[in-house]
DNA sequence: GCGACAG
DNA sequence: ATCTTGTCGC
């Protein structure tokens, strides 16, 4: 994986505890300036699973602009918990990565970067153990609160902050709906982020990276129900 | 102690 | 995260 020395127990913690300490040591090597070409290709990265099934398998998908999408399924570690999302799905969606033949330059990931009680969410993660450029793509707050008014009209944003920090930006990105929180996921600025999300959002709340993440993911889940697997 | 809480 | 149907609006 990436130049992380020991990425696999990065990936699994005996503890929440332990999972904690990890997250700190990911936060701390979080880059939040630009390093990736100019231009650069995207791709979007979402889960699917069953409803309200918390135990049952992970269907992830990494999808570029350009290009078929890779997925991958997983039994998750242990269910869902508000702040360690990472750690629940993060292992699915580095299975996708690594069937994905042509990397981008840059993935979106759906959850918060930074954005985060110890500024370490699903992209992060993911950016920090593959060494690669990422941004968060919310679509509800975890942490903080926005500074100010949101304005109107579509494109407006206005500060994420939380305990006087600046963690990520507000987006309304479409009109009359509610915002999307961008954040740094790794190796990319604040800026940049907000500049490259609005890029490729097409009128839709979602950039369009993570709806075709949405819908691959969707699709490998509705394929794997279909052949009436039980395990992954 | 109470409330809030990505997907 | 996901299920389902209808309804409203451009």
């Amino acid at each position: 994986m990436g130049v992380v020395p020991d990425a696999q127990a990065w990936l699994n913690p005996a503890t929440l505890t332990q999972a904690t300490a990890i997250q700190r040591a990911i936060a701390a090597r979080v880059e939040m300036v630009d390093r990736f070409p100019a231009a650069p290709s995207l791709a979007g990265a979402d889960t699917s699973m069953r409803w309200r099934d918390s135990r049952g398998p992970i269907h992830a998908a990494i999808a570029p602009l350009a290009g078929a999408a890779a997925t991958a399924t997983i039994v998750p570690p242990f269910p869902y918990v508000p702040g360690y999302l990472g750690f629940r799905e993060a292992p699915a969606l580095l299975a996708a990565w690594a069937r994905l033949a042509e990397k981008p330059d840059l993935l979106i990931v759906d959850g918060q970067g930074r954005a985060h009680p110890r500024r370490c969410g699903i992209a992060s993660h993911i950016g920090v153990l593959l060494d690669w450029p990422t941004i968060g793509v919310a679509k509800s707050l975890l942490c903080g609160q926005v500074e100010g008014v949101l304005g109107e009209a579509a494109g407006a944003t206005a500060p994420l902050v939380d305990r006087g920090e600046l963690i990520g930006l507000a987006l309304r990105s479409r009109a009359r709906a509610k915002p999307i929180f961008v954040s740094i996921g790794h190796r990319v600025s604040l800026e940049s982020a907000l500049a490259l999300i609005r890029s490729v959002g097409e009128g839709r709340r979602q950039p369009l990276p993570i709806r075709r993440a949405h819908d691959a993911a969707n699709a490998a889940r509705r394929a794997w129900e279909a052949a009436g697997a039980t395990s992954a």
